[in-house]
DNA sequence: AAGTGGTCTAGACCACGAA
DNA sequence: TCGTGGTCTAGACCACTTG
């Protein structure tokens, strides 16, 4: 065991960035919503290349800290992000959202399939996909390839969110996964983009006490 | 030597070479545990320069489908990484061997807090801590900073893992948690490293019908 | 000693948005 | 036009593992 107290390995620079810049955030000195330095400005005040400004800048965009715009500028996401890789948000408004296009769109391919394993149903996948994107969706053949992969093949996605949550799933949902009576579900709703255009939103019921996510976070 | 001014494709450099590997792990080519080119390697075959290869292998291993060893090589991930961002895992054995360390450990911090937000219960937090990672979290005021924060500060954390799932929790969170009778909680249990050391391991519960999670990811 | 990943530099060209 | 982010190069030095 040796003395956490002093760092014997010092942090890579790429890494001195990204707290410079969170140390701003936590501080006050940055609000949410407000312009941050530019790649240019952090390279000249820190004395460091631009690529390791880039990746300290591109690392902090993707674990949800910044966003960024090119040929304006970088800036601190408005919901709190100092914190957890994952985000705990409020449920209110956000879901109504999310279903509002496969709503308000005429046509709307919609699948519904349940996944099994060793007979045991696994996942209730309930999926509407923007034909813009996928217009041969219907004939594919998801006994061989999942949804989710034909999506990516046909539209190459550049962007998942997805939205997890714990519930008492509907009735036809408990007896497609066969749930015992007060078994809760773990709900996921992935909304998936294409270029800018959104290509689907599936909501996906799992047996509570049998499945789980994993994510992990190198950061 | 390259022109990009006359490079019509839309993709990026590095996100071919992410194809280029990606597709030999579709094609059974690269199988789970088998060592994939070098970065050098790859530079040679593909023509592009190290930082570009670098690029995308490093995206690579923080969306799980690559994991590598400096000195050694770079490795196709155990488990089925060509398809979600988040992985869906069998439950059976993954969480035991989580709790296997804060048993296993003579000595153990261990927290538990209850976070309000006007008053409301939002998270019931029940964490436990390495001694040797950060001999001072009893003295920290987690009135002012979350154990997290503090955690990041004493030893920057090197990877998060979270494993989500949702239940009916017992008795004394379902009481500090204000749940409703058959309320479902999202679980999620997360379990950071600093250096090579465990950190801490934390279960954290949620209402499930108030709080849900978020990740966005782009690919 | 050779190979590997980890990092870093000091430039460069591009597309895009604002002035 | 000018500043912004997005990408890419062709080197480099380092710590580490393996033979």
């Amino acid at each position: 065991m040796r003395a956490a107290a002093t760092d014997l390995t010092p942090l890579p620079l790429y890494a001195k960035v990204k707290n410079h810049v969170l140390q701003q955030i936590r501080s006050g000195e940055h609000r949410p919503g407000a312009r941050v330095q530019s790649e240019h400005e952090l390279v000249r005040e820190l004395r460091v290349s631009r690529m390791t400004v880039n990746r300290a800048v591109r690392e902090l965009v993707r674990s949800g800290v910044l966003s960024r715009i090119a040929g304006v500028g970088t800036f601190v996401a408005d919901f709190r992000a100092a914190g957890h890789p994952l985000q705990i948000r409020n449920i209110a408004a956000v879901i109504r959202e999310q279903l509002a296009l496969p709503a308000a769109t005429r046509l709307v391919f919609h699948s519904l399939i349940v996944h099994f394993e060793n007979d045991v149903p696994l996942q209730v996948e309930d999926r509407y996909v923007n034909p813009a994107v996928a217009p041969e969706y219907l004939q594919a053949d998801f006994a061989s390839i999942t949804p989710h992969e034909y999506l990516m093949e046909v539209a190459p996605l550049r962007r998942v969110e997805h939205v997890v949550r714990a519930a008492l799933p509907p009735l036809p949902i408990r007896r497609l996964l066969k749930l015992k009576p007060h078994e809760a579900a773990l709900v996921i709703e992935r909304t998936t983009w294409s270029k800018s255009a959104r290509a689907s939103f599936a909501t996906l019921h799992h047996p509570g006490g049998r499945f789980e996510l994993r994510g992990v976070f190198d950061i």
